[in-house]
DNA sequence: CTGTTAGCGCATTCAC
DNA sequence: GTGAATGCGCTAACAG
């Protein structure tokens, strides 16, 4: 039996049409009311798989309340947010709940507060609660559930997953300072970024703790960007006395910074050593392949989404503010300083 | 000045009565009509600034037809598909469209046809368009713009960007002839899927023009997932005279395989040489680096969006076919075959 | 057991 | 400048 010519979007009245009921007798054998024989019952099921017709998420989150609707709220689809998600998809498998993500990439990427613009687009009606992937403020109060993943402003009352980020920074630097370098460069986030404080937080602690003094030269803002980190690592690079080791403060500022030195004529790493953070697939891709600090990009996303769907059924989660390791991944953009003279 | 405590959604009337206007002055104001003075227009302007609004995505799609939103639609969230998102976002940047992704992860995955329930879910009253990611059916009509990016059964009637499969298959097994390989294992996908279908004819292609014997019994089916694969790649391993080396026809079956080998003590690439199909990020991530063909995943989705906004604004795209070349990229897990004496 | 009917929520857009 | 009807597809309450 071939399916039916279909113009127009599918309805439940299609269904119902095509079956010789009523809407309403539809309904009920979608949601398995009682009061359906159980003939209908299976000749209704039989239209729906014909058709492989599926109620309309807003229709139906117009009337019941719970949706089973979770949305991931990002700024851009990017090599973290996409990261995140694949962990998110794991995490509702087998849960019932769907996963809307939602982005207008760059229109409001700009902006602080992007991510309470797009939870009014979409609370309500469409979702029962939202993951917001670093967003920008997080001291206010929405009216719906929400986990917020490496917020840019710390913590604050809001659920939260991130990422020992200090721990990270100092890691990175000990481990340039363990390959004799001690001209250490850092291309840091903006410093109303919490994870970038904390970071430059790391860098200098680690510094400090071997007995090297800063200099503050050596610290430029990078701001997480590849197009934002090119001008700042060419200022480093082209210093009287440059660094012989970058750390950026995030893996895509720092493969540029490579591609920046490389532009310049230096290799790396046995011109310049250069570390990053956040092991994104595409750390490996760079050439060479980049040395980095790792975040359970994938985790988080897991645990977001965990802690979330906890909220939205009403149960407090375990833990409000989840807080993962972080670890060195050696590749090879980090090599031992060579001296001056050699 | 500081927010008023939100405890509700926003909506529109938080909106109007926060400015002392009605709602349809504030509609006005939202969507540039005539009749609001200079001054209410910049008052109301500041309200929506300071609290953060922005229309609901599904009560704005009630009224207008027009909603700016397209659609991805994937089965699940993994290495391909989040790629591809990346392209997808790309190419609304400045195109004033936002994206909703969306996927039930697994409770679908498994049946054909979930495209047609995801777009009867979402479409109408929520999205203008959407670009089904490897969809298994394209024969069908939907009552919605639609693109299909690497379509399970082929191109058919409807607007598809794919990449050139065959040629790519054809790549990895030169690739692998040229090492001096002869029994060449091809873990497939299934062979109701168009690209899994191409490329394994251009794996018979490319060992038939070299001479070489096709052998039925090193050619499986691997399904294109990790899980699936394993056991097929036991199997071939495990035969009276295996193969030397192996083309999986995707990076995830690539990669399993590499680690089905290194558990029976085989080392890649030195006893055994493997290759993939994609170029997702992960393939580099893996040890020993994966050598594996590219398909330029990104510029994908970027020409599925591009093609998609054209037809949902009534334009007819340049073409309906986009096929995108394929290309080798040498990495670690492929080696000249050693002689079985040596 | 099945059909009829009245909303659900929110933004838009008439008519005033 | 505002009040009130309207759009959508679905569900729930009730009638037959």
């Amino acid at each position: 039996m071939s399916a039916v010519e279909i113009q127009r979007r599918l309805t439940i009245s299609d269904v119902a049409r095509q079956a010789g009921v009523s809407v309403a007798t539809v309904s009920k054998v979608i949601n398995e009311r009682y009061g359906v024989s159980a003939e209908t019952a299976s000749r209704v099921q039989a239209v729906i798989a014909e058709l492989g017709y599926e109620s309309s998420l807003v229709a139906r989150s117009l009337r019941s309340h719970q949706k089973n609707v979770i949305g991931i709220l990002v700024a851009d689809f990017e090599p973290f947010s996409t990261e995140l998600l694949k962990g998110a998809a794991h995490a509702i498998r087998g849960s019932g709940y769907e996963i809307v993500a939602y982005s207008a990439s760059g229109a409001a990427e700009e902006l602080v507060g992007w991510e309470r613009r797009y939870l009014s687009r979409l609370s309500g009606t469409l979702i029962d609660g939202a993951v917001l992937v670093t967003p920008t403020v997080v001291d206010a109060r929405y009216g719906t559930p929400v986990v917020a993943v490496d917020p840019h402003t710390g913590r604050s009352g809001m659920p939260t997953v991130d990422s020992d980020n200090l721990k990270g920074a100092m890691l990175a630097t000990e481990h340039l300072l363990g390959l004799g370098h001690r001209r250490i460069g850092f291309l840091g986030g903006r410093l109303d970024l919490e994870s970038a404080r904390l970071r430059e937080e790391g860098y200098r602690n680690a510094l400090v703790a071997a007995g090297v003094e800063i200099d503050p030269q050596l610290i430029r803002v990078g701001g997480y960007r590849p197009e934002s980190a090119e001008q700042p690592a060419r200022e480093l690079l082209a210093l009287d006395d440059p660094p012989t080791a970058i750390f950026a403060a995030n893996d895509l500022s720092a493969i540029r910074t490579m591609q920046v030195a490389q532009d310049l004529g230096l290799r790396v790493p046995e011109d310049l050593s250069v570390i990053g953070f956040d092991n994104v697939p595409e750390s490996a891709l760079a050439v060479p392949q980049l040395t980095t600090v790792a975040q359970p990009i994938q985790e988080m996303g897991y645990q977001a989404v965990r802690m979330l769907i906890d909220l939205v059924e009403g149960r407090s989660p375990g833990q409000t503010h989840v807080s993962l390791p972080t670890e060195l991944v050696e590749r090879q953009s980090c090599a031992p300083v060579r001296t001056r003279e050699s």
